[in-house]
RNA sequence: GCCCUCGUAGCUCAGGGGAUAGAGCACCGCCCUCCGGAGGCGGUGGCGCAGGUUCGAAUCCUGCCGAGGGCACCA
């Protein structure tokens, strides 16, 4: 595969300076050059080295081109400098028929499947909606990304525990049994109630004569259903819902609070601490008077420094036990991140935006409790703002103007919504068009692929029809491989073992969405000038480009399959022209 | 005021130290005696501004401008 080509190169670079009577270069990096003149692969090694070493760049890479010219590496045609001092490979397509061969042997379970150093056993949590309601499109994105980076980690060698927190204690669901009760009653909508048309037709469904735990337990079962009922519909998995009132009944909350008490990080105050306070290591009196507050529990958050910025991690500490010996929120959620280390070694939270206040705080308790502040990595993705009419539909529980989830499944379906939502990086604001998503649906990028995927077996359809029966690799010489289009496909191919680590450790699942776009591509445009079942193909050449489709097939299903989209046999839904 | 993310083609976005910045849509040309044209080939058109680091910056750093989101003893 690639990475076995890299590292024969890499080796022939390093083993060229200790030939030249230089020290091995402590990293030697080859890259697939933008421009197909500059080679196969390419070496940016002189320049790196040249200066530490009080040489000129190109007469550095000079030698080491005469060294590796004199002694050709497998697979190597010749080698050439470059511009300000790249060393550059020209390779013979053999390398390619190498990565044929890899692909097909691995398979669709196993190529591209790496160990990335950093790979551990992790827990994701991602969606985790309040139970008070359906999911709504602003979900997908989180849902989609979740699901897609579990995938990639888990091929990238991490074992994946993917988890959906349930906020089932506290004031989001009174309110909402109070909303449910009084469309039931017909009374007003308390303050700060929930006031979606999902309420008049859930109350509408609820049995009557509740009382406002009855209501309240008959709603959460059916958010709750309704919630992973849609998870379902749009293939998204999960291992564990985690239910904050199971975790509060077993006394993890009062456990946490104590842990976090012994460590030394909280005391006792009516207002936080200052520097002053800390240098002269003395606890703030009680000060009951100065406005009315009242001495509450805080953690020390400032105490603790983010190691990538050199920064403190809050620029505040927080309260964990109010004044009136209530918690707040914080708390209890301290307690559930403390439990989900028994299913992961690394956590990793996806969040919207809006909590983006919150990562700090929440590493800090982590490290209280004796965790590294890299152990919990919370990934912020910037909202989607969804469009109709070129305008933007804002999406609120509270004043009802939502747009369910379900329903967007249901005009579009699982795959293009994903895919929809997986085309760009969470670090942008994504803008979605419902029309075009909906109306315009065969621009959807996820047809093109699909189509890709759909040809491969209509060529094998096409094939049995006129009994053309593809040969043992064995018998099939794959060297006939040489057109453009045909190589093009198998570059796309070996890039995917590379793409995948990098999509694991930037957590950037798209970049599997830009290659799969690329392999199918590449495909139909080789599909389109390198003929297979037509009449007046070469019998040999046939048998090897039946090869190269199976292996189009896999590298297809390999990066479908990272997504959550489906690889489906044919397209049923052909236009009428 | 402070913190986070983003500013790349008319639009939606890739590219996030490397040599001539890519794709889709839109627009303008071609290509159906051919394996599914939901396709293929070509063209027009772009890194917010100013400094800095570097052999090399769309990419890293600083400032400014612009967009979005945060800054509770609410959840």
């Amino acid at each position: 595969m690639s990475l076995a080509v890299r590292s024969l190169l890499a080796d022939a670079i390093a083993d060229a300076f200790v030939a030249l009577g230089l020290d091995r270069p402590p990293k030697v990096a080859l890259e697939r050059p933008a421009s197909p003149e500059h080679g196969d692969w390419s070496s940016n090694v002189a320049l790196v080295t040249a200066k530490a070493i009080g040489r000129n760049p190109r007469e550095l890479g000079g030698e080491l081109v005469g060294h590796l010219n004199a002694n050709l590496p497998l697979h190597t045609k010749s080698v050439e400098l470059a511009g300000p001092g790249f060393v550059n490979f020209r390779l013979a397509p053999s390398w390619l028929h190498e990565i044929l061969d890899t692909v097909i042997d691995a398979g669709v379970k196993n190529y591209a499947r790496v160990v990335s150093p950093g790979a551990r056993r992790v827990n994701i949590e991602y969606v985790s909606a309040n139970p008070t309601g359906p999911l709504h499109a602003g979900h997908a994105r989180w849902a989609a990304y979740g699901d897609a980076l579990s995938r990639v980690l888990s091929r990238a060698g991490y074992t994946v525990h993917r988890e959906f927190y349930i906020n089932d204690r506290g004031v989001q669901m009174q309110k909402f049994a109070a909303s449910l009760l009084a469309r039931k009653n017909g009374t007003v909508v308390p303050e700060g109630g929930y006031h979606g048309q999902y309420i008049i037709d859930w109350a509408a469904e609820m049995p009557g004569g509740l009382d406002t735990d009855g209501a309240l337990e008959w709603g959460y079962a059916k958010a709750l259903r309704y919630q992973q009922d849609t998870m379902r519909r749009m293939n998204v998995e999960f291992d564990t819902f985690s239910s904050e009132r199971v975790i509060a009944a077993r006394g993890d909350v009062e456990a946490t609070l104590s842990e976090l008490e012994r460590s030394g990080c909280t005391y006792i105050s009516a207002t936080p601490e200052t520097s002053s306070d800390r240098d002269q290591s003395q606890r703030k009196g009680v000060d009951p008077d100065a406005d009315g507050t009242t001495p509450a529990t805080w953690l020390r958050t400032t105490s603790f420094r983010d190691p990538k910025r050199n920064k403190p991690l809050d620029d505040t500490d927080r309260v964990i036990v109010k004044g009136d010996g209530q918690y707040t929120y914080f708390m209890p959620d301290i307690a559930y991140h403390r439990d989900k280390f028994t299913r992961g070694d690394l956590l990793i939270n996806i969040l919207g935006a809006d909590h983006h206040g919150y990562v700090g705080r929440m590493k800090a308790a982590m490290m209280a409790l004796g965790h590294a502040a890299d152990d919990l990595e919370i990934l912020i993705g910037q909202n989607c703002v969804l469009l109709r009419d070129g305008v933007e539909v804002k999406l609120s529980k509270r004043t009802g103007d939502i747009i369910e989830l379900a329903e967007l499944i249901d005009e579009v379906g699982a795959d293009a919504a994903k895919l929809t939502f997986l085309l760009q990086s969470i670090d942008t604001r994504q803008s979605v068009d419902l029309n075009a998503l909906v109306a315009k649906t065969l621009d959807n990028p996820v047809f093109y692929v699909h189509y890709a995927h759909a040809r491969v077996y209509g060529i094998g359809r096409k094939a049995a029809e006129r009994g053309i029966v593809r040969a043992d690799r064995t018998d099939v010489d794959l060297s006939l491989l040489v057109h453009e289009r045909e190589l093009d496909v198998l570059r796309v191919l070996a890039d995917l073992p590379g793409v995948v680590a990098t999509a694991a450790n930037d957590r950037a699942p798209h970049k599997i969405t830009t290659w799969v776009r690329e392999l199918a591509g590449a495909f139909q445009s080789m599909y389109h000038d390198c003929p297979i079942l037509r009449d007046d193909v070469d019998a040999d050449l046939r048998q090897s480009r039946l090869w190269l489709v199976e292996a189009a097939r896999i590298g297809l299903a390999i990066g479908l399959g990272l997504l959550g989209v489906s690889a489906p046999e044919r397209m049923d839904d052909l236009p009428v022209d």
